[in-house]
DNA sequence: CGCACCGTTGAAAATGGTCAACTAGGGTGG
DNA sequence: CCACCCTAGTTGACCATTTTCAACGGTGCG
């Protein structure tokens, strides 16, 4: 199951069987959360860092007026907290959007060994700027884009992302969120998204079955959606596997 | 000039002598830069590492409608790319804002000072990872909060920033950027910037003199605006001082 | 069966964007 | 020194997008 974690950080670099074994082997206690559970909680100082194995969570504050917003999608394979806990205390939360399975690795034991194996420790690295990149399109996807273009935005995203962690077929992903979820991420009402959803599909861009989604045509929604891939720098190109 | 950045990084951990001297030494060059003018572009490679010394700059992407969206501001002491540099290309832009002067380190040279000087090398990275929770801030800002209570977050985060090293006095301190680099940064039309900025001035929230602002009240402006500076980081608190 | 949650719809209202014009100030060239 | 021009700030009127409120239908589950 931790396996999905090695997809995501060989699209920066391959890894050797002793690189996955030091990975397993680092790796504390395996806990499951229920969606809306918190996993790490703002003002927290939490002990590990955590890793997403199954389920998606969600990186979010919550405003005055008691509103949520989510600032980061975490997807199987996403590590939650390489970084911020090097701060005193947590700023946001990051909670489980869905059920979820989630490892723990002991900070020191983490450190160390990216100290010691450097293609590991460059790999971590990578990931976690990936996912500052990731932050910084968001940002101008909120500020710069309408609800259409910025909700096809997100979908070509997701999908690029899920390919790259073998959880999409053919265009073919599950987005385990609802529409209010959505909207908390996108900045918009959740009548908005499901308005906008509605827009998407009537123009045959996506195809919405359930929790699944189908992009048939991805060159056509990206060319909607105004989206360039490469602020995902994901180096090694990688084609869609079947989940396993 | 350079001790700009130390009223910066002292924020988080008091440095010695040797440790300034030490960050003097890094530097190789010291250039000027004219409103307008990109210090970092996109695609591109750059060599060294960026630390601002005077003037405002901005971190930037252009959507393909020819819009910008600057998705930070960073001002003197601020590091432009400790850490973004480690990937391929450069997935977005610096430009200056303003007049700038810009010091430029060595990559090599930073790294190993960063690896020999722990004290050194924690102040740094605790840098980098507070722009990281400054831009999640902004995310939330964006997405959650209407036009007026948006533009009072950022003036109040200008405040403590600029504070904190020094730019800031009795609640006073320059903005120079024109109206439409704020729009760019918040997402909203110039125009609208405007109207807000003479809300703001009615409510006697701020007071505008040319590139200047001044804060008379600042627990009133926060409250107003749902300002918590926890996500500052600013662990050694300061008091205003004098532009030198 | 009934409750809770989620998606959906309609209509009214608010928020913010666009367009166009006008002003004030600072610099430049005649 | 003045005319000119460019930029930045300002204003008004109108329009587009998005929010809000309220209601209804389906579905899963205790």
């Amino acid at each position: 199951m931790i396996e999905v974690v090695f997809a995501k950080l060989e699209q920066f670099t391959p890894l050797t069987a002793e690189d996955k074994d030091a990975l397993r082997a680092a790796v504390t206690t395996i806990e499951a959360f229920a969606p809306r559970q918190d996993i790490v909680s703002e003002g927290a100082r939490p002990d590990g860092v955590h890793l997403l194995l199954e389920g998606w969570a969600g990186r979010y504050k919550t405003l005055e007026d008691g509103a949520r917003h989510t600032m980061a999608f975490l997807i199987p394979g996403d590590l939650c907290d390489v970084q911020i806990t090097l701060l005193d205390v947590m700023d946001h939360s990051i909670g489980a959007l869905s059920s979820c399975r989630v490892a723990t690795f002991g900070r020191e034991t983490l450190a160390t060994l990216m100290g010691e194996n450097e293609r590991l420790g460059a790999a971590l690295m990578w990931a976690t700027l990936v996912d500052e990149a990731i932050l910084r399109e968001w940002l101008v996807n909120l500020g710069g884009r309408k609800a259409d273009r910025r909700l096809a935005h997100l979908l070509c995203e997701m999908l690029l992302r899920t390919q790259a962690v073998g959880q999409s077929a053919n265009g073919k992903f599950e987005v385990p969120l609802t529409q209010e979820q959505l909207a908390d991420s996108l900045g918009m009402s959740p009548v908005h998204v499901n308005r906008t959803l509605q827009d998407l599909r009537a123009r045959q861009l996506i195809r919405w079955e359930g929790k699944h989604v189908r992009i048939e045509d991805v060159e056509q929604l990206m060319a909607f959606a105004g989206f360039d891939p490469t602020y995902l720098h994901q180096v090694r190109s990688r084609t869609d596997r079947c989940d396993d």
